[in-house]
Formats: structure tokens, sequence, C-alpha cells
DNA sequence: CGACTCTTTGAGTACGCTCAAGGGGTGTGG
DNA sequence: CCACACCCCTTGAGCGTACTCAAAGAGTCG
């Protein structure tokens, strides 16, 4: 872990190629505005595992993923850790007027990040409304996903904390190949059985088992240890406790 | 509940002597900007208990509490409840450019509320930057609240939940007086102990059984049922699991 | 092949839940 | 003024889900 090999920047060559110019914090800007964001970025690339930043560090750029997954975590003096927050490709890192990291940012798979300088970025957002106005709307549904994760951490048993991550991320990965979840799904964990447990408040041990009992009842199939395949997506809904037919938010 | 009885609008008469005119989402509106304001807005009362929006229910408006607590809360097919938000004076309720409240959202002690009509809000988002610069930082350390709530929901023990829960309670109070939480403190518990158990993802029965634990071993006193004497805040502060220098975010 | 990481499974335990009964305060009606 | 109903809260007994501690299997890399 924290292995500072370098890797290859492997981030787009300009905004125009970037595969997440449509929902990222720049979404709404237009071609002069890029210039000028153009000029106070840099791609940033991070190994799976590496720490992007411990809490209380000091952090001097605010960033967006570009490719990769990470997270955000929470760690109490006894050492309880509970992630509070998913970031996937488009999603911003950082708070502009904030100097130091409530959190550990930490980079699961191999994580390709869009960096901006902080303060000239905060700068800009003072001039271009289109910034801030599409953080506006990101921080609402980042809100959102977190009340939903509310609603799963208090009141869902574990059976149904496993269900509810799989959706998720069988959504995420039907809207990437840009189609419905529905029908069988197939696609890959990119968590370990800890991290699930951090990002659902149990222990590993509990998620391991309740995995294998989803297994046993066929709502799931594996191959190896983090290929899934969903058999029937309406049934694996059926375990979330979820309203099955309200809409959900990540 | 959700009886409609008029009770007196006791709204302020302008902006100008508003309680929350320095924290609430117009505390960067300068006096032409409130001007516009105060054209598009009214205020509301609702009494303790009564709801203010069904989860579902269209909202016409947008809006600040100017005095009181309101919750927000989501419910599950067969009953179970988790509170997803606690909402205190010049808290902001709905999402300008959503049509329809996510969430049940209650009035757990009388509130009066400061709304605004959510299509005239919105465009004059448009025009004033003031607004949108105040909402996205609020909209943040909202983010930042639910995701300490997070870490309470998925790793605390119930003692813990009560001890934090007792501890915001009490810096609220404090910060309502304008001093520091410290030595002894006193405060009404302005939650029933149903309200005290969705909001830490508990049943009521240990939320009871906890308040007494406390109570036997001297962390609280208890006056009636609500009055709350804590005769040292760092021993409560201990009993929340929290890093007792690092700082609380609501 | 051995070392390492990640995962699975088992056995026993404990914390918080469920079900149940009863206490205390307040408001209403006889 | 008392009786009663109602709401909120407390306390007890037993149970079950998820945790803890422990051991071993599976996959990967050097």
């Amino acid at each position: 872990m924290n292995r500072t090999v370098s890797i290859p920047k492997t981030g787009p060559q300009s905004c125009g190629d970037c595969p997440i110019r449509h929902r990222a914090v720049c979404a709404r800007c237009d071609d002069e505005e890029l210039v000028q964001l153009e000029e106070i970025k840099f791609y940033r690339s991070y190994q799976a595992g590496q720490v992007i930043a411990w809490s209380a560090d000091r952090m001097d750029f605010v960033a967006s993923v570009v490719t990769g997954i990470a997270t955000l975590t929470q760690t109490m003096e006894d050492g309880r850790r509970q992630m509070v927050g998913l970031l996937l490709p488009s999603d911003f890192v950082g708070r502009p007027g904030r100097e130091t990291a409530p959190y550990d940012v930490t980079a699961t798979t191999d994580v390709v990040m869009c960096c901006f300088r902080k303060k000239p970025f905060e700068e800009m957002m003072l001039r271009t409304p289109h910034i801030g106005q599409r953080l506006l709307e990101m921080t609402l549904d980042e809100l959102d996903a977190a009340r939903e994760w509310m609603l799963l951490l208090g009141r869902k048993t574990a059976r149904e904390k496993i269900a509810s991550l799989l959706a998720i991320l069988a959504r995420r990965d039907a809207s990437l190949q840009l189609r419905e979840p529905e029908g069988v799904i197939s696609f890959e964990l990119p968590l370990t059985r800890e991290a699930m447990s951090e990002y659902l408040g149990l222990t590993l041990e509990t998620v391991s088992r309740q995995i294998s009992a989803l297994r046993k009842d066929g709502i799931i199939e594996i191959r190896g240890k983090r290929q899934i395949t969903v058999p029937d997506f309406d049934r694996l809904l059926e375990e979330t406790g979820d309203d099955t037919d309200g809409g959900f938010l990540v």
C-alpha cells in the first residue's frame, strides 16, 4: 500500500477527448472556459491500494476522477472504519475553500485524476458561474446518495445491504454500457470484501457469508472472486428491501 | 398528527429583523437582492408533529427553517424508518430543479418556515450568484454532516450513538447562546425517544435503556422526560467514541 | 515452491431487537 | 374532583443477527 511507483499518466490529450467531459464539474463550461481550465489542470495517476490523501493532510488541489474508483473513509481512534463516499469517474474530490482533507482518500483500483490547483480554481469559480452551478448540482446528488446510504446503514439487514451494493454496482456498470439494468447482468466487483464491509457497516466475514448465501439461493453466480453474474436483476432488487418501482439515486 | 389548525404566523417583519439573516441561504445577499427575495417569499407555520411534505408530494416552494426543528425521514415498504436529515434554524429545505420531495418532511417542534415560490426562486438563482454560492456552501456542510452521521450509523455502539446525539444537541444549544460547550450544560431534548431511535438507527427501547444507563453512570441527569443536564461535557465526549480533540462538523 | 493476500467457513458470543407489561404525566369527561 | 384514556417512557425476559476468534482454502507473484 502507498507504494510510490510511477505509472503512465494516461489522461486524455485535451478536454475535448475526455471521457467525463459531459458529467464532470466542467460539464457546462464552454470552449473559452475549457481553455482557462486547461491552464491550471494536470493529471495524476494512482495505483490500486495507494492513498491519495490522508485525513487532515493539506490538499493543494481539487480533482475529478477520470477513470477508476476511489473511496472516502473515516477512521475512529480504535481503528473502526466507515466508508463515507464512493468516487466514480466524473466525481469530484475536494472542497473549494478548505485547506485539509477531512477523510482518507484511497484508490481502490488504478485511478487517473484530473487535478486543478486549488487557488486558481477557486478564483475561476468566482468568475465562472457554470462551474459553481455544476458543482452545486453534483453536491446535491451526492447528498441524496449519502441519504440513501444512511437508510442502508441504519435499517437494512446484512443480506439487504449486500444486495443493495450489488444492485448499485450492476446499475453503474449497465449505465457505462448505456443500457438498462435488466435480465442477465455481468460485471466485476471493484472492491475487496474488506472494502465492501467498510462500505456497508459490516465485518468482512459477514460480507463473505452473505455473498455465499446469495449464491446458494441462486440470486448471483460467481466466477473466480470478483466476476459476478446476476441471472435475474429483478430478483436481486427484491432482496434489497427497496421499493421495487422507486427510482434509485446513484 | 397533521392537524391543519392554523396558528399565528410569527415570521419576522422584514429580512432585516430575521434571526437567520446571517446564516440562511440569503446570507450573502445585498439589500437590493433582499428586496427581490421579499417579493417571492411568504411565511408558513407548522405545529409540532405536523407533516410539512410527504415523500413524492409535489413541492411548489423551497424554504428556510426560521425557528423550530424539522426532520427528513425515509420509509421502507415494511415500515422501517430512518431519519436522514435534522433541520435547524437557517437550514434549507427543497432542491431547486426538483419537482417532488424525496423524503417525508416533518415538524418535530412548532416550526416557522420562510418559503420562496420555487419557479421565481430558480430564476433568481440564475441572475444572482450570491444565492447559488451560499447554497453550495450550505450543501457541502450538510454533506459533511451526513458523512459524520454515516460513521455513527455504521460503526458506533448504541451507547456511543446516544452520547453523540446528546453532544450534538448540547453543542447546538450552546452555540445558540453564543458560548463554548464545556463544564455543566443543560438543555431540553427536542426529540421523542422514537424520533431519536429513527435518527440513530435503533429501537426506541434501546434508546430508553441507554439513556437510563448514562444516567446511572452519572454522565447525564434528567429532570422530567426531556430536560437534560450534563455535569461534565468532557465525560460525555469520551462516551461518543470520537476523537476528543478533533472538531465536529454539525 | 513458498510467501502473501484475499476469501471462506465454523463455533461460540454478545449486542441490540422483539414481545410484553407496567409506570407517570396530562387532558378530558362524568 | 376523580376516573379514565392516551401518550410517552421504562424495564424485563428471551431471542436472533451479526460479531469475534480461529483455521484453512484459493489465487497470485517472485
